[in-house]
DNA sequence: CACATTTAGTTGCGCTCGCAACCGTCCCCG
DNA sequence: CGGGGACGGTTGCGAGCGCAACTAAATGTG
């Protein structure tokens, strides 16, 4: 029923990509949940918020949200959250002073370095049931897709 | 900074595949809104409905729900809404008096035959960035990645 | 046949999100 | 140098969501 091929007048969203990359990327996301909500208890905002600022020194929450195109709203309160649980600490930018600085703490580097390892691993067994052509060609068309729709970075 | 290769101990989110598919996805999804909300006023669990109940004569909320992958609550809450919009009809099950049969009204037929059409061409107009080997290759991916996830339907 | 279990669907509730408004700071231009 | 707009970040609020609990109907079991 649900995949069957579609016609001129129907559309079967078991077939139409725009669904497909939805439930495949909800799939995807539930596949990591695993590791950063259950061995760590974070959520995605949380999780993003710490790839970003792990990879870098310091940084803003402007660029956080840029960088992870999540809305600033929904970064302020992710990093306060994180704040209370002493993952990450925020100093006063002496350039800036509307800005502040994030970085990791002590504890936030360790959870860190344990997450990015597992994070990696879930990647890698899910690309493992491609071929390297068909992950070469997958990635391909994500990338052209990503251009297209201005969405590169 | 964001796109900038990954290490062993440094995780780009620019560079992650989960993270690049959840951002592709809501691309795509950002795309396709501009003619199911802007132009009929349906947010995505009213078009997910519509789209399923239109490739069927008939069906219930749980085999919507299963379609779309969506929880039943939502489901029950955007058919509600498309009733009260008039654009589908519900019908008490004769052989099981719990479900009730969904399908089109004459306006939710009409909308749906318009709306097919736009969608379709949504998705063609995304997959003309890609040459027919890498829209091939692209899908095969999915499809893989589907079924190793048993996303398949 | 009675009673327990399962299933279809709805609803109350708490949570998260994005929008808009806001505060404080910076910066440009007259 | 003073004022207006732009910008970084936070917060109040309403909308949408999933969970859990519920109703009603079907099904299974002794």
């Amino acid at each position: 029923m649900i995949g069957r091929p579609t016609t001129e007048q129907t559309l079967a969203l078991g077939d139409f990509v725009p669904f497909r990359l939805n439930r495949l990327a909800a799939g995807v996301s539930l596949h990591l949940a695993e590791v950063y909500q259950h061995r760590f208890g974070l959520d995605i905002p949380q999780w993003r918020v710490m790839a970003t600022v792990g990879a870098e020194q310091a940084c803003t929450a402007q660029f956080i949200a840029a960088s992870t195109r999540m809305h600033k709203t929904r970064v302020s309160r992710a990093i306060a959250q994180l704040e209370a649980r002493e993952l990450i600490e925020r100093a006063a930018s002496a350039a800036d002073r509307r800005q502040r600085q994030v970085r990791l703490s002590r504890s936030g580097r360790r959870m860190y370095s344990e997450l990015v390892p597992l994070a990696r691993a879930r990647e890698a067994t899910l690309l493992s049931c491609l071929t390297p052509e068909q992950r070469t060609g997958f990635l391909t068309g994500i990338e052209i897709l990503e251009r297209f729709l201005q969405l590169e970075n």
